[in-house]
DNA sequence: GTTGATTCCGAAAGCGCTTTCGATCTAGCG
DNA sequence: CGCTAGATCGAAAGCGCTTTCGGAATCAAC
């Protein structure tokens, strides 16, 4: 099959090659009576640029790469998924492509930032969960590529970032199972290098203080965002002396993990133990019992990264694309007020 | 920041462009002297190749695609996920992009094929979940596209196809439900354009016969692949004069929304009435009781198909590369002995 | 009929890389 | 010492597109 370039129509039109480009791109100095022809005659021999020639003459890549998390099995994870679907649907509008870059292993993460914003492939990143720290941040900025950054580090004033206050949600979280009664309320928390796993701890801390609660390091548990983490960190806790009326998990995924161990020890979750999650997966409708968790509002957040990155690709200023969310409590079955002894 | 190409490195070392290229894809014909000489400078100035360029004179995008499905919100889907983990990974290690590509609404669909494929941007795609015919598939060949799909369509010989038996394991399924006493065995199905859709429900059909039972259209329900139709198919069944003591559902989801419905009756899943899933979701592991379940084997399937689009890629013969996985089951709890009258 | 402004298009350069071809240089050999 | 075969590298063309620049043609106006 005879490739159909920019040249094969000028020839078969007759005219210039640079005449057909402009036409096709709707300049305005070619005739309307030409325009038209050029671009019957290139939907007739079905003509589609070549992309890549296209993106080396413009300079522009009409791309954005999406930057996986750095540990395995992100993209298993719902958030992933919902962000990469709004991110793709918003990009495909525009005509954009979704490029999807997993670094092979946390050392050569660099590597890999760097190839991104160096070889011209795409005109903007977005990556999730940060780091307190995160290097990939720092050379998104020296590379000077425009970037979201879907959570927050630190260090967060500027750059633009799109995050749900997880350390309000935990605080206010804390504050509706003291409603209910619970004193004793333990913490199931995410690595803490990971900025959000740091504020939600955070959240929950201040949640104490606010609610006039002792702090018991003997609750709270730091452990990886897996069901089977949240399980073993909850048996371990229940068998304490004095154990917890009350869990509040980091992820909903630890949460599953809690209502298992829970009723594992012959315990009813949500009557014996309150368990309070945190994403909102709608998954959760279907544990036993159906979990109770906080959520961000609206999950439009593939969409709205994307407006704002696309914005910032188009001159915008980074800092006047910082979102904050408010994440809602979903009532579901597990929590419940505190059981008198 | 001063770009750095070619050129730039050239006149650093006082050598040719053409040479610097070379030297820095290992050609031959370059001494082991300069070779280095050009790495070492190259790393010092962090030269990254502009993949335009490089694409453009070479001719191979370095890249393939993922045609999403075609419904919406397919990528939250667990298997969409995990095939698009295998591939990023896989693809990573070959340093090759992956692009997952959205058809913005299915009339758009052909169109977005049309373009993958002339504009140069993928060295080849991978689909999933097709119809039983396929237009996509039709394309693909048309363009003479490596490709791989996913499932398989009606007529499957002629191209490179990556599927698990559904009709064996609906076949199979059937039997393992009939050994336990089951004679009333509904099946809860996906609409059957979806090619897999329709082989479940073969499978399940045929899986009657092989056990002497009844077909009842009154418990054969088609519908959508969400929890919501599984819970309202399961309610419309159990309200029938002859419920079926068994539900067997073509996927997971719909299997969460069946034991919704089944407990929302007041029954016990598992007990009195057993509901039998298909995909193997972790997630199953969470439910009430926890989902049984029949499951592909070892789910690598992302680095399985990957491997094989970078043969086809390579040269093989698609015609090589066809793969059928057998589905084991999962046993949880909710499938048992049918409850006597 | 000349001038000036418009409209429209052709020509050509250039994006940054690869790859072929041939020139130069060195070494080996009779 | 002359000749040939390698070993190395420079030069240049080309990938398919965009975009600038200027020339030709048309038109209006004096």
């Amino acid at each position: 099959m005879q490739r159909v370039s920019l040249k094969f129509l000028a020839k078969e039109l007759g005219i210039a090659e640079g005449t057909v480009s402009r036409a096709l791109n709707d300049y305005p100095d070619i005739s309307k009576a030409t325009r038209e022809r050029v671009k019957e005659v290139a939907k007739k021999f079905n003509y589609k640029a070549n992309q890549n020639a296209r993106r080396l003459a413009t300079g522009v890549a009409e791309a954005v790469a999406y930057l996986m998390p750095p540990n395995t099995h992100a993209i298993s994870e719902p958030f992933v998924s919902q962000l990469l679907e709004g991110l793709g649907s918003s990009l495909a509008k525009r005509g954009w492509d979704l490029l999807v870059v997993q670094a092979s292993s946390p050392e050569t993460e660099a590597e890999t930032v760097e190839k991104l914003s160096s070889s011209g492939k795409v005109s903007g990143v977005v990556i999730s969960r940060p780091y307190k720290e995160d290097r990939r941040i720092e050379l998104l900025k020296k590379y000077n590529v425009p970037f979201i950054v879907h959570g927050r580090s630190v260090n967060s004033e500027d750059y633009a970032w799109y995050d749900v206050d997880g350390e309000k949600a935990f605080h206010d979280g804390v504050g509706i199972l003291a409603e209910l009664g619970h004193q004793r309320i333990a913490f199931i928390g995410a690595p803490t290098d990971y900025n959000f796993g740091q504020m939600r701890l955070d959240g929950y801390q201040r949640g104490l203080a606010t609610n006039n609660l002792i702090v018991d390091e003997a609750i709270i548990k730091i452990v990886d965002m897996s069901d089977a983490a949240g399980a073993m960190a909850t048996a371990k806790m229940l068998a304490l002396p004095h154990p917890p009326t009350a869990i509040f998990c980091a992820t909903d995924t630890q949460a599953f993990g809690a209502l298992a161990a829970i009723r594992e020890r012959g315990l009813t979750p949500g009557i014996e133990v309150s368990v309070l999650g945190y994403d909102g997966l709608d998954f959760g409708k279907h544990t036993n019992p159906p979990l109770t968790t906080m959520a961000q509002q609206q999950s439009r957040s593939g969409e709205e990264i994307c407006d704002m990155l696309l914005a910032i690709i188009d001159g915008g200023n980074p800092l006047d694309y910082q979102e904050l969310r408010r994440a809602i409590l979903v009532r579901r079955m597990s929590v419940g007020p505190v059981r008198p002894q």
